[in-house]
RNA sequence: GGCACCAUAGCCAAGUGGUAAGGCAGAGGUCUGCAAAACCUUUAUCCUCCAGUUCAAAUCUGGAUGGUGCCUCCA
């Protein structure tokens, strides 16, 4: 498999510290609020990753923290009268109930920064001893000019970052660096603090990625993933920090999704303009959702919209109707008692022969950087052929099944749920029933209503060579 | 100012040297009591523009134009 390296800018092959393993951190969200479109593209896109890299049977070590603790949860918490940790508990919960419905799978581990203080005290303590950082006014910072390769992830140097900070306010003289970021942060009235050896207070943003990466996988990991926004200064910070501490190298891969725009602008929680999933979701399914964010490459920009959304929805359909015709031509094959005509032919080539493309093209799109765009494609091309066969009583059963079950497995590797739980409820049964009979009698006018009236129920009947098909609206 | 990225049909989107996938929308048709779904046909002589390299470029090089992001919390 080919991951596009930010560290490097281009494709590499994929090749693991440990044969069959992977270890992969994810930058986890700020839990002050409900997640927006913008945050699940990442958690989305990677675990996508991580599903594939299980499809493709590695052992996957998936890491995504919680940040249970910044400037804007101690002033949000402070606003709403609770503490900063209710707060988190709180927006955890509602986390996991959109992750959850947009079929994130659960992470090995999912550690939340305020529970590994130890640890984070025990890199700075590396970090101050190894005289990479120093005790300022308001806290411990770490020098960037004692970490040489700063900068190489962002391609920034530091004479750049200087030149670029001239235009902006310095905020914190006692710092030797203006680049110099802030591993420890003293006490402030009102705020939550641990205690350190250089005084009480809490742990910066940076060193908590850094701590529990560690913590969890280890000194060098094979894959870090995040968004574009993160790589400066978030993910510049994390490697200083890191390889400062071990002497080792941090991370061997580093993935970065691209934005979610509106009106080709960046969707931000601080620029107002976010779409919450909870917002979504009342009029698009959790699995709409996902289809549109692997509608195009993780790395592309994705402009959001309504329409868009409406035409994934659309196709999604296209995908169900597929499988859950073949299964309702299946089901009434054996009531029927229908005999299968064996006999190898054209139309049974063509549909094996499709299957098997689906397969190959499915992978290699996949293996190409995580294409699941053109993994999608892959799957529609099966499902024309499959609708087409589906059509012909001379392909059997069981091969339009395995034209369905590959269609679920591999979109099933996407996260996308193609088979929806449904029961049909006893009403509508029996109004189909009368249906049929009205439909019998020529009396088309009962037939509408009681149409009609299946319509208020949520569900639509639909005519078929081999009878009244009921399906879910 | 520095550093990155992007530009493909009405819309979305894949394609990194061999002659334009796929989805949505549209048009016509088949099927149907009517629908729905599905299928068939159709929708970019061409990939923002201009040069260049090559037998061959949407794909490589240089330039232009337009757009976005990062350099500050941010997915």
């Amino acid at each position: 498999m080919k991951i596009y390296n930010t560290l490097i800018r281009e494709k590499q092959e994929f090749v693991p510290l440990v044969e069959g393993e992977v270890r992969i951190y994810t930058c986890g969200p700020t839990v002050y609020n409900y997640f927006h479109i913008g945050n699940a593209r990442p958690f989305i896109t990677f675990d996508t990753l991580r599903r594939y890299l299980e499809y493709k049977n590695y052992k996957v070590i998936y890491v995504q923290n919680f940040t249970d603790i910044d400037d804007k949860m101690i002033n949000q918490a402070n606003a709403e009268g609770i503490t900063v940790r209710e707060m988190a508990d709180r927006y955890i919960r509602e986390y996991y109930i959109d992750a959850d419905n947009l079929n994130i799978k659960r992470s090995t581990f999912q550690p939340r920064a305020t529970d590994c203080i130890v640890d984070i005290l025990d890199m700075i303590n590396v970090l101050v001893n190894k005289g990479y950082a120093y005790v300022a006014e308001d806290g411990v910072y770490f020098s960037v000019e004692k970490f040489e390769t700063y900068g190489k992830l962002s391609n920034f140097n530091l004479d750049e970052l200087e030149a670029g900070a001239s235009e902006r306010v310095c905020i914190n003289e006692s710092k030797i660096n203006r680049a110099d970021f802030a591993l420890w942060k003293f006490k402030k009235e009102g705020e939550p603090s641990w205690e350190s050896p250089w005084g009480d207070g809490r742990p910066g943003w940076h060193i908590e990625c850094s701590a529990m990466s560690r913590k969890y996988l280890g000194d060098t990991i094979d894959i870090h993933c995040g968004g574009q926004d993160l790589i400066f200064p978030h993910h510049e910070n994390e490697i200083a920090q890191s390889e400062a501490t071990t002497g080792k190298p941090f991370v061997n891969y580093w993935m970065h999704n691209g934005f979610i725009n509106i009106n080709n602008q960046k969707m931000s929680k601080s620029s107002g303009n976010f779409f919450t999933i909870r917002d979504i979701v009342q009029k698009y399914s959790y699995e709409v959702i996902r289809f549109f964010i692997l509608s195009s490459h993780y790395r592309s920009p994705i402009n959001f919209s309504e329409d868009l959304l409406a035409a994934s929805q659309v196709a999604l359909e296209r995908i169900r109707n597929c499988v859950n015709n073949n299964t309702f031509i299946i089901d009434n094959r054996k009531k029927t008692g229908f005999e299968e005509n064996i006999i190898a032919n054209l139309d049974i080539q063509e549909l094996k022969e499709a299957i098997a493309k689906a397969k190959t093209e499915f992978i290699a799109s996949m293996d190409d950087d995580l294409n699941t765009a053109d993994a999608m494609a892959a799957l529609f091309d099966l499902v024309r052929v499959a609708n087409i066969a589906s059509t012909k009583d001379n392909v059997p059963s069981s091969i339009l099944n395995e034209a369905s079950t590959i269609i679920i497995v591999l979109f099933g590797v996407l996260g996308i749920k193609i088979i929806q739980e449904e029961t049909i409820p006893s009403e509508v049964i029996a109004l189909v029933v009368d249906r049929v009979n009205a439909k019998n009698e020529k009396n088309f006018a009962l037939a509408d209503e009681i149409r009609k009236k299946i319509g208020d129920f949520g569900f639509t009947v639909s005519d078929t060579p081999a009878g009244p098909k009921i399906s879910k609206i």
